[in-house]
DNA sequence: TAAGAATGTCCCCAGACGGAGACAACGACG
DNA sequence: CGTCGTTGTCTCCGTCTGGGGACATTCTTA
């Protein structure tokens, strides 16, 4: 009807807000899909032809738009606080031990509650591509900010060398974490039952406690 | 020449001791080339041709002598004393803690020794399938009872879960290798280098002793 | 020696993969 | 209204995968 649509030039279109023709939709369905395919199948699954049926789009479009499959999880990564930005965050109350304890737990919970992270995770000891290479740096990167908020101005007793302890901590917690998804046994631990997840738990938060309670003798 | 070959009758072949047709000598080969492949590509390059090329034979013996991938990869862990079989022994000396510290080390050297091993330590956590889980059984009841003969008679002190410490401990072990492998890198400690190692392995260490020391006060 | 089984080689098959070319439909803009 | 860039669809290509059929060669046994 050649209304001269200067009112609303860019986005004006159907009568409602849907667009049969929207890259920017195109690519968000193109991510979740993404999302989708690495929770439920992983790294395997995560093909152009698969995540193109996922996605309900041709192709063609993710090459289009992202260039790559990598290109798809650089967005992905880049996407809003992804990396545990989101993550509760934990009262900076006690001591380092404490602090470092409500950490791990809250750590313990968002890694748990996120499987796309456990996939990238298992896959990064497969093939650690350039992206996933970089993502980790990011992620490592937020977690290191997160813990030295946590942490405040508190200090672990000396003669502990704090950060491999918990780099030892925190490996266990990935690796226990990863085998559940698949194997849900370890070391004779059922990983996969409520007891043997507490068993553990308690175990990681004991040698906590060993490590950083404060009227340890030194040496 | 008729001469009826009762004194040497199934090995008789050649002058000498090389066969050109020998079922044996290429089951081997498939086997090494396996160990090969794996060492090196890991289980994304483990495939038929590749197999086939990597031992100089016709992928169709492949599937006559093993049925299968599985079937190879149940060959070769069912080999010999393939699972720690042939670990350094560890000489019973000392209380529970101190074994389990001597354990620890024979362990993570065995480990870290082998590649092959780590990729299907690696594997699992990406796609178990049942050779796998089978040979998981294998590994897992021979590591359970090679603890058990180091441990002897020797106790944990009370009021510490020590399978459940012991399972953190393994778990941050397998971690830091496959880790190691790829990334060479985790929570702000280089794990490549032997400064970050010695770390790792002081923490571990440290945190056996802290654990199993006999003079703790239980609770 | 003759027959038959075992071993090894060559070639073909259907299917999935990632990638790209050709083209249709739609929207913005002059 | 006409043009042009964007968005989306369809189709084909080369390659690799695991698998198997047909056949030559060698070894063992009758």
């Amino acid at each position: 009807m050649s209304d001269h649509a200067d009112t609303a030039p860019v986005e004006s279109n159907d009568a409602l807000g849907v667009r049969r023709r929207d890259r920017a939709a195109t690519e968000a369905r193109i991510l979740d899909a993404a999302r989708r395919i690495l929770a439920r199948d992983g790294f395997l699954g995560f093909g152009v032809n698969a995540l193109a049926a996922e996605a309900g789009c041709d192709k063609k479009l993710i090459g289009r738009y992202f260039t790559d499959l990598d290109g798809v999880l650089e967005a992905l990564g880049g996407a809003l606080g992804f990396w545990l930005g989101d993550v509760p965050e934990v009262p900076p109350k006690g001591d380092y031990g404490e602090r470092m304890a409500a950490l791990f737990q809250a750590y313990a919970t968002a890694l748990r509650a996120d499987p796309v992270l456990q996939q990238i995770l298992a896959w990064e000891l497969i093939q650690p591509s350039a992206v996933l290479q970089r993502l980790e740096t990011v992620r490592s990167r937020a977690v290191a900010l997160w813990m030295a908020r946590v942490r405040g101005d508190t200090a672990p007793p000396p003669g502990v060398d704090a950060p491999a302890v918990n780099a030892v901590l925190l490996a266990a917690l990935h690796y226990l974490t990863l085998r559940q998804r698949t194997l849900q046994g370890f070391a004779g631990l059922d990983l996969a039952s409520t007891e043997g997840q507490a068993r553990i738990d308690d175990a990681m938060l004991a040698i906590l406690r060993l490590a950083y309670s404060q009227e340890r003798s030194p040496t």
